[in-house]
This record gives C-alpha cells, sequence and structure tokens, in this order.
DNA sequence: ACAATATTCAAACGACCGTTTAATCTATTT
DNA sequence: AAATAGATTAAACGGTCGTTTGAATATTGT
C-alpha cells in the first residue's frame, strides 16, 4: 500500500488545524498532537522540525486561502457595482468572509478559531507574520473599499471603524467559544443563555444572525457618523 | 519589626495581580511569582494553597471593586437625570468605568488586563464565578440604563447592542496588549502603527480617544437602529 | 522563660513538556 | 538479493511545572 489512509504528515496537519483551533498554540501538547493523529511523538520532530514550525505550516495552509478568498469576495463586490458599493455590502463581505469559512469547507471548519487563537494575548509564534500578511493586506483592500462606499472618509477613520468591526466579530466567536466551554456547566450555562439567548442558536443560525447585527450596527454607526455626500 | 513592607500574602497578591494581568494564568509559573514578590516557593501553597486560589483572589479583590464602582456610576447617572439618562452618558459610563481603572487608581492598574486574559479562549478558572458575579450584574445594570434611556428597547436588542459595545471595549485593549508585545519587533511595530495611528498615543491619551470612539460610534448604530420614539 | 503556634526555607517529588537518539522496519535502487 | 535511503518506533534526555516535605526560624500566648 502507498496510502492505506494518508501521509503521516497529512494526518499530523489535519489534526493539529484542529486541535490548535480548538485550545490555542500553548495548549496543546506534542503528545496530545500525535495521539490525535495516531502518529509516534517524534514524527513532529521529523516532519516539521518542532512544534512551531508545525504550528506555522499549519497557518500558513489556511489564512492564505482565507486571506485570497476575502480580497476575491471584495473585488467582485467592486466589480458588480462599478466601483461604488454599498457600506453594507462591504462590511457583510467582511464579516460573513470571517464568520462563514467556519460553515461552507468543512477542512476550513475551524480556521476562524485560530485566527482568534494566534491574536489572543500573551505571545503565539508568528502573530508578526499573521499581521503582515494577513492583517494589513485585508485591512488595506477594505479601505479601499469602504472609501469607495463612503468617499471623503479620512483613512483614520477607517482605521477605527474597522477596528469596531473587527472587534465586535472576535467578541462574537469568543462567546461562541466560551459557550461550548461552558457546556460542561450546565448552571452557569442556563445563565449565559438568559444573558444572551442567541446562544441556543445553532452554530450557522448563529453565524447568520451575527452577520446581520454586525452589518446593520456597523452601518447604522457609519451612516451616523460619516453620512453619505449629496452629490 | 511587624512589618518592614508588608506581609508576604499581600507582597504575593500584589506580585500576582501584576504578573497574572500582564501574561494571563498559565503563562506565569510559581516560581516567576515568588521572585517578584521575594518570598519562597512554598509561600503560594501556604497561604493560598495552590496558584489557582491565588489567582482566585487576585480578581476577586478588583473586581467586586471594579463592579461596584459601574454599578455607582450608573446609579448616579440615573439620580442625576432623573431615570431619562441619553443612551451616548450610559455607553461611555460603561466604556469609561472599564478602561479608566487602568489610569485612575495604580492599585487596580492592570484590573482590565485581568479582566481580558480572563475572557480569553482556553480555560483559565474562574470563568463561571467570574460571569455569575462580574457579567451578570453588569449587564442587568446596563440593560436598565440604556432601556431607560431609550424606552421600548427589547431586551433581546439590548444584548445584541452590548454585546456589540463589549466586544469593541476588549478589542480595543488588545490592540494595546498587542502593540507592547511587538516593543521587541520594530519593523512590525512600525506596519502595525501605520495601520492604526492611534497607538501611537500615550497610553492615557489611547483610552480617552477610543473611550470618545466607542461611545460615538455606538450611540450613533443605536440611534440610526432604533431611533427615539417621540412622545 | 518556656511551650505552642505560625511562618519561612532549601530541597526534593512526580508529572508533563519539547526534543533527541539509536534501533527497526519499509521501500526503492542496483 | 544485497545495499541504500527514507520513515517509523520505543525509550530516554534535560528541563520546567505545581506541589510537598521536614527542618529551621519567628511570633505568640502563658
Amino acid at each position: 500500500m502507498t496510502e492505506d489512509r494518508q501521509s503521516t504528515k497529512d494526518r499530523l496537519l489535519d489534526a493539529a488545524e484542529h486541535l490548535f483551533a480548538e485550545k490555542g498554540f500553548k495548549d496543546v501538547s506534542i503528545r496530545e498532537l500525535v495521539a490525535a493523529a495516531e502518529v509516534n511523538v517524534a514524527a513532529v520532530n521529523y516532519h516539521f522540525q518542532g512544534k512551531e514550525n508545525l504550528f506555522h505550516e499549519v497557518i500558513l495552509r489556511r489564512f492564505v486561502i482565507q486571506r485570497d478568498k476575502t480580497l476575491a469576495a471584495l473585488d467582485d463586490l467592486l466589480a458588480e457595482t462599478g466601483g461604488q458599493p454599498r457600506v453594507d455590502q462591504v462590511i457583510e463581505i467582511l464579516v460573513r468572509q470571517h464568520l462563514e469559512g467556519t460553515l461552507a469547507d468543512p477542512g476550513s471548519a475551524n480556521f476562524l478559531s485560530l485566527m482568534a487563537r494566534l491574536m489572543q494575548p500573551g505571545h503565539t509564534p508568528m502573530a508578526d507574520i499573521f499581521f503582515k500578511e494577513m492583517v494589513a493586506p485585508l485591512f488595506g483592500a477594505f479601505s479601499r473599499a469602504i472609501i469607495a462606499a463612503r468617499p471623503g472618509l479620512e483613512p483614520e477613520q477607517v482605521c477605527w471603524v474597522s477596528a469596531s468591526i473587527v472587534g465586535q466579530i472576535q467578541h462574537f466567536i469568543m462567546r461562541w467559544q466560551k459557550r461550548q466551554d461552558m457546556e460542561s456547566d450546565p448552571e452557569t450555562l442556563q445563565i449565559m443563555l438568559r444573558a444572551f439567548p442567541a446562544l441556543g442558536l445553532s452554530l450557522s443560525e448563529y453565524i447568520e444572525e451575527v452577520i446581520a447585527h454586525i452589518t446593520r450596527f456597523s452601518t447604522a454607526a457609519i451612516d451616523g457618523l460619516y453620512p453619505e455626500v449629496s452629490e
């Protein structure tokens, strides 16, 4: 047999993506990884020269895809609208591309969690690469799109607005993660659901609700703060 | 001498508050703690019966104060305005109380970082107590205040709005933390500052800018989504 | 003053961490 | 079939972790 199921390397990558997304870099041990991938302890160092490099490859494999998908979606929108999209369309793309990856492509099922883990404080490796290769290009594209929708917006205003939007996205992701963590504590979960009923929805319903809310909320904010100049 | 400087217990609490806020629960070792507090390794277990309990006491010591301060500020606002505050006043109190603790009281200098660490995914202990004792009461008080400002707002709408506000608050805190982490990597820091110039401000200036932005942004969103019913 | 109690201390414990080693197995090449 | 290179394995390495121990030292009560 050349491939009874998958190469050791691929099994490791898949298991790592899943586990890193679920628990973060430091909270996943190599022994946990190799158990999930059903390979030997030494495999990580043999194939990836260390845990950190494995993490790098996991991230790169996913986030390049995700980044390009989002950039393409923004490009498409600009093309379809002849370079004059509406603000809510731009925002919805940003939010949807972030959140929806978790459903559409089962392979990227935990991409967003991975991102959230990467952004959590307490240095996890690669924060710099992530920032330069992911945040910066996406922010640039989003800036151009949002300025196309609202000509006259100052770049610094765009900074603040996008920070508010990204903050909301990450917070709603974190809420879902916390909700999962609380599965084992029904009493607290109960209180949690009372304070935020949307967490009682299915994941797909939750995502749609969150997309709708962030889009409406942020669009209303932009409309209120920086009203469209009539022409 | 009864107290040449401080009791071992207090020195541990102070060092722990500082270190936990800076690096999170798991990333601070007991040996690091006792070195900072200049006490013996066994002191943590002697005085607190374990690292986890020390963390509990650190959190409780601060968050009860912070919670009560915020609740009092909301009460004051309701009293001053005869039970009819403006939306932006309610929001500003929430944001300011969260952010300003980091400046006003040097003792609580890192309270907010502590909170952010507590909320980060990957189970840190006490998430349940934190939620029941901190989040739930604050959310309740905030709900009442915001509904006083906008009668007719549905409870579920308040949930979404407050999530958006808290998300922004935590995100802007995280940005500041990341900025600190990048101090050692000037090149990435440069790109970071280009993408978000406000991080070049002093901490106090940054906080004021963030308070102003979140308040205006969120107030505009609420005004747009749920306009005040004319009477 | 002495006994009793509370605190501090250096040293060690067992568990887990990421990584390495050297032997073994597998597949390809000659 | 023998030799070679690649992949996998069990075992161990050195290190750090949170915690415990038992002796030494301070503090308190009588």
